[in-house]
DNA sequence: GTGGTCTAGACCACC
DNA sequence: GTGGTCTAGACCACG
């Protein structure tokens, strides 16, 4: 249901908030559910509960997430438009990531053939 | 000629590395030429002279640059290779960035559209 | 009747306890009355019986409630000085908090405006 | 410099965030300065780092502050700003002391008297 | 059971 | 030296 790398520079927390942001964008989980509980997701993961607590945090403060105390936290109203017109940090990383590749010098026939070849692997 | 991202996660000695080596892909620079100074580079940046000497340094090791005691360093015979080496890092950097932006629910549209906003930013 | 902020970092519980208080104290509710169900009170406020039992528990303890086995509970004779006492409590959190946005930089005028702001935004 | 009350409710990184807030407010600190170091800041207070990072990052997050990476923190531009007509968790810890006093049954004169008393004090 | 805070200590990369 | 991430484990309050 979401899944890590850990080898990646990218921090786990973020491979989390981007993961959950994930499910919603793709309509799997819904304003309203509820979101797994920090401890399973943790255990589920193989994590530890601190980071996907910092993730939940974090996405709390966002306004993604709605947190009750004692009683776990749910996908907030705003969450599916946050996930969708959001998406933000992962835009933010590949618009990071397409700036350095132009600054190292790849051509921008480079980068549509990247894109293309990346889009044909996955179907 | 250089900009760096000092808000980025990539290491600013990197991002000098990276620019660097883009300046030589894209014909600015050219084997034989003189590279900037640590000093100059580091006014113009304003960054730490010692960053920039540790991106020198290992570019150097890299056979990237020349150094030419007491008289800065050069462009080395072999940049151009180094370059396209250093391109297909970037590639793979970028395809990786791809894959976690999909993951993260990003749409193929939202993809096409981000790369046409920075070619348009760009230009 | 009785208003709750599932934000706040206050217990709700708390808030309930504080809630009925106010009630008295300011003349809604009178000693001898009927407190409302606890029941009804959770489905009205949205939240957990157990959470209204709580408070009514509690406050039975401190004396303001009285519960009558198998008929709901009513406000005990006591009440209104309990209610006062309160209102010390909340004096004392008030200035506390006053203390704290002082030393955290919030000057006079600010106070002054936030009070006249609050004030506005209830009537 | 910097006060912490261990004891209460308020946790501790929030009152760093208001304090070096604070600092600034009254002018103690201004954009451009260092702020202190995440490690002498947690020594001087005998606190944790972890928790004074905390507060340093969501300070870093909320534009207040700076990270240079391996070169301290320092106070943002806009730091004057975000702290005058921010202030906003202190102000909203007010407003939401405010409600519940309300709330609790105390009449707004008691409030103006409150204030005046704990201005008094200060004096 | 839940989320939240805090401590302690390790490791990393950067300047 | 600096900030950043992560782990481990304790404790608290809430539902």
């Amino acid at each position: 249901m979401l899944q890590l790398d850990l080898r990646s520079p990218v921090p786990i927390y973020d491979q989390i908030k981007a993961g959950l942001r994930g499910l919603v964008a793709r309509g799997i989980l819904r304003p309203g559910d509820a979101a797994p509980s920090i401890r399973s997701l943790a255990a589920q993961l193989k994590v530890n509960p601190n980071t996907v607590a910092r993730a939940f945090r974090e996405l709390t403060l966002e306004g993604f997430l709605e947190s009750r105390r004692g009683d776990g936290s749910l996908i907030a109203e705003g969450a599916a438009r946050h996930a969708k017109d959001g998406l933000s940090e992962v835009r933010a990383g590949l618009k990071d990531a397409l700036l350095r590749a132009r600054r190292a010098g790849l051509a921008w026939g480079d980068v549509d053939s990247l894109v293309r070849e990346s889009r044909k692997e996955e179907a």
